[in-house]
DNA sequence: GCAGTTAGTTTGTACCTCGCACAAACTTAT
DNA sequence: ATAAGTTTGTGCGAGGTACAAACTAACTGC
């Protein structure tokens, strides 16, 4: 399936950046900004402000921006006349009086995005309108170890049949992924529980198979894009997203944009240590933190201490089982979030980010467990004056955050907000 | 002492920002970015490219940022006549011929930068031209928990005595101080080992005093700057500063710019924990990195084992002792590099800088304590494909880097590469 | 019906980067 | 010595962007 008609306006990303090319082809660590990408820029903080804020008129995103009215009506106009922003019902004035405001907003019929989530042995694809709203979610399995064509097969055939719900090109395709992802080349790394997926050169093939320009990223990114784009680190500056599960990471919302290493590495926060010498890890380390807070941990201290079903024991139910009246239960929660505290204060300590959304085993606690992680973070941190520390989960569901956070990938790769 | 007349041209930095305000009135978390704000950019990311390369000409710095001569030359030259740049002598032209360049560089005559250092007990001001080099370096004493109106009497006193020896009114004064310190509003929040400092404002009582414009920052901070300057940190786009001693810290260059939380926060390191439930810290909290990686730690064990001299005991003399045959000192050495490792793996872990300064206690051991740490680091991290870490000393001595980083923070302060 | 208020547009201006053309200065080949 | 080729640095006009002032549109309240 090829898509011919990419849309003129992509998303404030008008022309390739040929520029950057150049310069980065002696080496250069310096890059001026020119006029248009100046345009590129601020076209794309003004869609950035109306997914932080909703629906907003031009007056009031010019009063957000601290610009010029005129300005926004100039980086807003062709945006309308390409059909990718609407106007709304004139909204009710103000009780003084005055013109009423059109407020603005992302067109639902607007070319769509490609997501997908791939974790070990299954496959979600979907589509995601600029509204945030999920359609067309398809999923399938694959076998971990199993052969590399098969896998590729099943894919493209599981994004085409998403793909082709949708009534014109999409944008492009976002791909999340678990493992060590290499997001500059859109290769996956490596990925333990999946070795069918090591070495994979996934945009490429997906890139030259749909036409569409394609980003991958891991897994935590993607919640950390879903978080900030829907969730509860809309509008926020600062923020991390922690997972929990069979291993752990994390991804940081830094200053405005997503933190990315170079080949986009960083957030791999299962191995940093926090038991010298301690318990050996997968990794072949001793005393990293997914040896004290992963599942594995869970299961083995439950089956320690003689709590019915170890081998099946999350978050979730050792919240029931405490609520029910088990002491053991809620014994061993008080250690499993004081474990996973550890993780984020050495965050804490470090980037002081203020602000952690939890997704994984952990979230599916709820905000009781958030509040237990919430209550030893404070207990373990270094507190400087009037500084708060937020802890919590988000409701949306996990599977469609780290979709709708794929998808999201292709758009901060488009609207370039990075200068 | 007030300098009257402020240099017209203050690093490009022509207009006060009065927008940024008018929108950080209403909380606006977006920014759209203004032509003149774009020319002020441009002018500083030149200014640092001069920094990074050395002397340069404009044809070589329109290379370098892969932009047209001619705008080069646009930002240079009203630079050249306020008497910032000063055009070198024509260089030998290359094998080819052609117009031999004229290197564009600061003009040591320039308005300089002052500088301050504070630690516990100890106060250093000197002055710093563009082109790195200090003068004047002046030192005074105070009682770390005497009178504060004698504290700022001996600290004006002392500035003064330094400010004097500049022929022009400098471009600002540069703090570094030890402790905790929000550098937002420019007070000392608390330093341990000098309460007399503790909720100092010490950026309003200077800025009354001389009547220029002050920055104030951590101590770290500072030597991050002075590192990025004119030591092993130049033209680095990612790396860390660290330093140990009787207390640890670090502070972060990330994509080109200098990490700070909310208020200055970030880069707490000392306190984040590498050893649950292991031994007390000062700061109330159990198996922080400080109490395996600093000063302290290293006596107690020096003394545990029998070495001589153990209150006295360095990095530096632990090497030596190591090189002269000693075995216990050899293996003690061993275990101290181990240990400041665990904090730099759990740092490389959490952001893959990939290079890392060290600065204070185990700076002192010179390159060969580097080589240590960094092959305990290379052990203990998990290695992503072709990745190499780098961990160096700065060989142009502590108090140097520290003071030139205060003045470095005054011109990041001006030339706001951040957007 | 009119004043007051707010939203959005039109018009002209200022600023910045870019591409082109050109003079200046130097090397190499004849 | 002269000509050709190369590189540096500078005017000049074009194109793009944000801004300010002035205007129209639409609504409220008296």
């Amino acid at each position: 399936m090829k898509f011919e008609s990419q849309p003129s306006y992509s998303l404030g990303h008008r022309t390739p950046a040929r520029r950057e090319a150049a310069a980065s082809e002696i080496g250069a660590n310096v890059t001026l900004v020119s006029q248009s990408a100046l345009g590129a820029i601020n076209r794309g903080r003004v869609l950035q402000a109306l997914y932080d804020n909703g629906p907003k008129s031009r007056a009031d995103l010019a009063r957000l921006a601290g610009v010029n009215r005129t300005t926004i009506t100039g980086i807003v106009q062709p945006m309308i006349e390409e059909q990718l922003l609407v106007e709304g019902d004139a909204a009710p004035s103000d009780v003084k009086g005055g013109k009423p405001a059109r407020p603005l907003y992302f067109n639902p019929d607007a070319p769509m995005l490609g997501a997908v989530l791939l974790l070990p042995g299954t496959i979600q694809a979907c589509l995601v309108a600029l509204t945030g709203e999920i359609r067309a979610v398809t999923k399938a399995e694959f076998d971990p170890f199993g052969d590399r064509q098969a896998f590729i097969a099943t894919l493209t055939k599981t994004l085409t049949s998403t793909l082709s719900h949708a009534h014109q090109a999409p944008f492009g395709i976002g791909v999340a992924s678990g493992g060590m992802i290499d997001s500059d080349n859109g290769v996956i790394l490596a990925v333990n529980l999946a070795p069918v997926l090591t070495g994979l050169p996934l945009v490429n093939i997906l890139q030259e198979h749909f036409s569409l320009p394609v980003v991958i990223d891991h897994h935590p990114r993607a919640l950390l894009v879903g978080d900030r784009w829907f969730g509860p680190g809309r509008g926020q500056q600062n923020f991390a997203a922690i997972y929990t599960g069979e291993v752990l990471g994390g991804a940081f919302f830094i200053d405005g944009k997503v933190y990315r290493g170079l080949a986009g590495s960083g957030g791999e926060l299962g191995h940093t240590v926090v038991q010298i010498d301690g318990e050996i890890c997968n990794c072949g380390k001793h005393g990293c933190w997914e040896t004290v807070a992963a599942l594995p941990w869970l299961r083995k201290e439950a089956a320690r201490l003689g709590l019915p079903q170890p081998g099946s024991i999350t978050c979730a139910r050792l919240v029931k089982e405490a609520e029910d009246g088990s002491k053991a239960a809620d014994a061993l929660l008080d250690r499993y979030t004081r474990n996973v505290a550890f993780g984020i204060v050495n965050l804490q300590q470090t980037l002081f980010l203020n602000s952690y959304v939890l997704h994984g085993d952990v979230a599916g606690g709820g905000a009781k467990a958030a509040e237990r992680v919430r209550q030893h973070v404070e207990r373990l941190v270094v507190k400087r004056p009037s500084q708060e520390i937020s802890i919590t989960v988000n409701g949306i569901g996990e599977g469609h955050t780290a979709l709708r956070g794929a998808a999201g990938l292709v758009l901060s790769s488009h609207l370039k907000v990075v200068i």
